[in-house]
DNA sequence: AATTTTTCCGCAAAAACTTGCATAATTACG
DNA sequence: CGTAATTATGCAAGTTTTTGCGGAAAAATT
């Protein structure tokens, strides 16, 4: 059985059944537990599944609540978060929308910032108004607690009136070719708002969402301007963007 | 069984009946009481859930963080909401203000009910996130760190558009002659067109805010339907109010 | 105060993992 | 086609992680 095949057989074990074994799949594969070992390392570190002692679980595991998010791959978060605030720029009008990086983006806004922030992220606008320098603008709207994000009509509308400087998205998925996606319609509808509303568009992307997309199209590739990740511009997860000519930072 | 498929059947456990016991898990799990102790202080560690003598709870249920201790008459406020949740009914379109009696009462919502509500405030919407029965919709505009409120054009625009079955108002002076009344120009504004927008009004007082006024009137004695506050009928600090026929709970 | 329940601590066994290495399979190329 | 180079696999030894247990300590209950 080519190496390929297994591959697939897990990751179609992955999907059914949120869980694979080392011993499971050793027996059901007939290869020894090292060879699974290797294969599900391999997978790993293409964020297709999450390694765990025992065997793998899926990356994608539907349940997931917002708290449960912002402990995973927190570290990584916290150094782009570090990254990106270095590059923001007093007087910017910036918009921001959710997801656990950008929150801790917001916790790490320069103090002496001036700005104006318009959000539709409960977390992100609660960090931003212990912010002494940050006017914090909330885009109204129904409150969907997975993402603890507002989404509907008000929102879309108030953006369709504005020219903001600078967009800075959570991205769930980055790829090259298809540009950002996120997994939820109404998130992407108010994104994609937010991306039409700005300048330049700026996103910070854990090196586990390169490469990957879901269905809804938020920002085409080249809308990109800038891209806060870990791995650098020769890196061959990141290369292909730079080669757009997006600034990999 | 992976540890992780266990940490995600007790985050799950919890979210569904916000506590769980170690002997109840350990007897569903099938592992011994110690095994989930110590998954219980993984999770604890991660902030997902709160350890208690016999188990773990939610910690969406004990957020007694340092600050909120420092909250004036706290206890009391504890016990106004406690008393307000019982009043509500499943179906109703409820507007709430902010405020921190107000959010000990977003805490309390009974877990079976079933209720839409319309708020302008931070903690209160993230409260009421976590309330599987409650859709809520937050009111957009200019985030006021103070209080963590918004105010603006655009949410009383929305509540211009809007019949609701009751308002549930945080006031900072309650007078049996002035009636509700507020400091801040721009949160008067928010609360007023509250109150023009709803059927009912509710209001959480503690004792020491009854008898005070302050310069922007919010709603006249007789618009209130409902007061929730710590003396009884009798006393002569609620006695004027029971006497214009509102309803002294 | 006594008793029961729950937690904490250290330990030991079992399971799973890592690493280095030898061998087998596959691919590359003259 | 044959041989070298590369890659994949399995094995063994040593390490780490996980788990359950006994007993002491702490907390709750009576």
């Amino acid at each position: 059985m080519l190496k390929e095949e297994r591959h697939a057989s897990i990751l179609g074990q992955l999907r059914q059944q949120q869980k694979v074994t080392t011993l499971g799949l050793s027996r059901t594969l007939d290869v020894s537990e090292d060879t699974i070992r290797r294969d599900l390392q391999e997978l790993a570190e293409l964020g297709l599944l999450k390694k765990v002692h025992g065997g793998a679980i899926s990356t994608a595991l539907s349940p997931y609540t917002w708290k449960e998010r912002e402990v995973y791959a927190h570290e990584e978060k916290i150094r782009l978060a570090e990254k990106a605030a270095v590059r923001l720029r007093s007087g910017q009008v910036i918009l921001m929308d959710g997801g656990t990086t950008n929150l801790e983006l917001a916790r790490r806004f320069p103090q002496d910032l001036k700005a104006t922030v318009f959000t539709n992220s409960l977390p992100v606008a609660t960090a931003l108004s212990e912010h002494p320098g940050v006017e914090t603008i909330l885009l109204g709207g129904r409150l969907l607690s997975s993402a603890q994000v507002t989404v509907g009509k008000d929102g879309l509308d108030l953006l369709a009136g504005l020219r903001a400087d600078l967009c800075i998205l959570g991205a769930r998925a980055v790829h090259p070719q298809i540009g950002i996606t996120e997994i939820d319609w109404e998130e992407a509808q108010i994104k994609r708002a937010m991306v039409q509303a700005s300048q330049e568009l700026m996103t910070l992307a854990i090196t586990a969402k390169l490469g990957m997309a879901q269905p809804y199209i938020v920002a085409e590739p080249r809308k990109l301007t800038t891209l806060v990740t870990t791995p650098g511009r020769r890196d061959p997860l990141a290369a292909p963007f730079a080669a757009l000519g997006i600034d990999i930072g």
